[in-house]
DNA sequence: TACCGATTGAAAACCGTTCTCAAAACACTT
DNA sequence: AAGTGTTTTGAGAACGGTTTTCAATCGGTA
């Protein structure tokens, strides 16, 4: 964990008002300490944690993953309903999921283009529409 | 069940290759024996045969809807991290998932149009679009 | 009717995730 | 710095949906 990375993982806690133990900016800047966006599972993140030496119990990242998605800085990405995936890209946009590995990587948004949505039945207001380009490797 | 749904849920194993035991005939025509298409879980098709007093064990319903699957019959939808979901809709088409009590719909595939689509990446192809749009009660 | 691979189902195993709760960390006051 | 009340941590247990195990049973075939 660099300086820089440990900056702007705290920064970005603060932002959204959460707490900055260390723990959480230990995972905050495994997360977005580069400046990119990503896309793990509570166990992805575990790993990359013990690999850099900061050490964070299974239990918490799953609580702070919990935490985050709550204070709107991640968000729940369904797509194997085997286990949860987490994006630090929060805004509207469609994902490749690679069926090979069970990877989750982002699709360029302004190349999908939705030019007719069904309209929501009586009653019920859209919340938000996900869409998932499954790939398999040629 | 039905004579009826009894012959439609037989002819729906039998045009797939899947051997019609009791139990696999009695699901099969809970699932198609109205010619209606349908979205269950494992749990929800586990009560609707006991409410026919058909009873399947649970292992065989799971079982059942994995053969189902395999053998290209039902579609699995992954909507809800938590549960499986199972479609006998296996065209391509957009989904309509209610949060509130975690219903699956189909969605009407004419109303949506999807006028551009990214590229898949090198070395890899598109398997298949999810589009799912979630609803919130209103 | 006899045979043999496929299917069933009760129970156990599995696995990702959540919960429990005592100890530790933290924020805030004095 | 010490005291106080709240929040967070983490080891382990619990949980819930799903899969596996394996002996008994079934179904198709000769």
């Amino acid at each position: 964990m660099t300086p820089l990375s440990h900056t702007r993982g705290s920064d970005w806690l603060e932002s959204a008002g959460v707490r900055p133990t260390r723990q959480r900016v230990t995972l905050a800047s495994l997360l977005v300490g580069d400046g990119q966006h990503r896309h793990v599972t509570a166990e992805s993140l575990f790993e990359a944690a013990k690999l850099e030496g900061e050490a964070v119990s299974l239990a918490t990242v799953y609580n702070t993953l919990r935490a985050f998605c709550d204070a709107g800085l991640v968000q729940e990405v369904t797509v194997d309903g085997s286990k949860s995936y987490f994006d630090t890209n929060t805004h509207d946009h469609p994902h490749f999921y690679w069926e090979d590995n069970a990877e989750l990587t982002d699709a360029p948004a302004d190349e999908l283009v939705i030019a007719k949505v069904p309209e929501a039945p009586e009653g019920a207001e859209i919340a938000s529409i996900d869409v998932v380009i499954r790939l398999r490797r040629t």
